[in-house]
DNA sequence: GTCTCGGTCATACGATCGTTTGATTCAAAC
DNA sequence: GTTTGAATCAAACGATCGTATGACCGAGAC
């Protein structure tokens, strides 16, 4: 195989320490140390330790972009009002493939992104680029077609449910595991349990004003 | 009015601090700065960064505690068997509520919660305890009547994605604004449609295997 | 008056942080 | 053989971190 590239094996170890402990709670020491390089390396290729982040981010990022784009173009060339469960698979579940490629379970990805949601602070808020607003756009675009009762800022609530059950899937709330088995499920089931969940969220009628 | 006690005022300057920076990434400094105290009063009351960490917590989830628990003895006093919505309303609706009391539309307690949920450090894990258990164990058997069809697995899923659409509802997930109107709406409006959206995703029948 | 003690204060300690620097390595170019 | 330049290295910089210390304050007890 290849030899080991110093700047994707520092990539690397930045994703899972982020995802484990957080950027501030990572140290560039802690990074090069995991992934055996210099300490040095991170001014190197990333030019600092935010660099690092966005680098990573983007990397997490953009194929779940990909993927979210292509699933809506194939459902538009079939039919122009395509129906809310294709959508919601469309959307979502890229969310879910994102998060199976390398790390255990995807719990890891899961993390990643929850923190990447939920810091205001300024490095971890500039990833969100053209890109990310088009694809929101269409898929408000989409899901106002497929719900024509739904006031915008109800779908941009709901839409942003679905961001959110994606995103917590696979972190554990409690402390103790699920209460029937001792694994919280890995696999396919839980991709398949969102959809059926967020399916039926999204459909909902409007609430009432 | 009552003197201004350090002791709460560390509290809420911590609370705001941890909301918006995370743990880490707040100094005891930027804390007692902002509480108008002196550096040593986060070790005199509380014994370390830690320890203040905990009693944050702990005052921001005890009442939410308290009405979920309160909520669900009601909707038993009444009947046995209470519908799916009910439930939605008793555990959800009380995350929602706590989140106003005196933070900026929610949003502040939102991004709190959220840090719990997404860390998976030692000190943020510490925090659940056996009444976050029973409160877990007594809805799980409430929403298991309610939906009998339900493998535990799945059920376990969907109670934690109330959580996620709870928690996640107020932090923004782009930079951009909601695309309608300039706020994200503030007020009753996300609380109650939380519950439109919970309810329905709720009472979606089990995922055919 | 003096003692007591919960609370607050300025200050300092050692550790760790992100970043920079300048030397060193090593394979390809000439 | 020499030069070049990307890549890596050990070492150090100043800043900031959490915590501990001992002096100080002021109101109530005696």
């Amino acid at each position: 195989m290849a030899p080991p590239d110093t700047r994707t094996q520092v990539l690397d170890a930045a994703e899972r320490l982020f995802a484990e402990r957080g950027f501030r709670g990572t140290s560039v020491r802690a990074i090069t140390d995991l992934a055996g390089a210099n300490l040095a390396a991170v001014g190197y290729h990333f030019g600092s330790k935010a660099g690092l982040l966005t680098a990573v981010v983007r990397r997490v990022i953009e194929p779940i972009n990909a993927a979210q784009l292509a699933g809506l173009d194939r459902l538009l060339a079939r039919t122009p009002d395509p129906p809310v469960t294709d959508l919601v698979e469309a959307f979502a579940g890229p969310l879910f493939d994102g998060m199976r490629a390398g790390d255990e379970g995807g719990a890891r990805t899961s993390r990643l992104i929850v923190r990447i949601i939920g810091d205001p602070a300024e490095e971890m808020r500039l990833w969100t680029g053209p890109a990310e607003d088009t694809i929101r756009d269409r898929y408000l675009a989409a899901f106002g077609h497929a719900l024509p009762g739904l006031s915008p800022e109800e779908l941009w609530f709901r839409m942003r449910g679905i961001l959110a059950v994606a995103a917590v899937d696979r972190v554990e709330v409690y402390n103790q595991r699920t209460p029937a088995g001792p694994s919280p499920s890995a696999g396919e089931a839980p991709r398949r349990w969102a959809i059926t969940f967020l399916a039926a969220a999204m459909s909902a009628p409007p609430t009432r004003t």
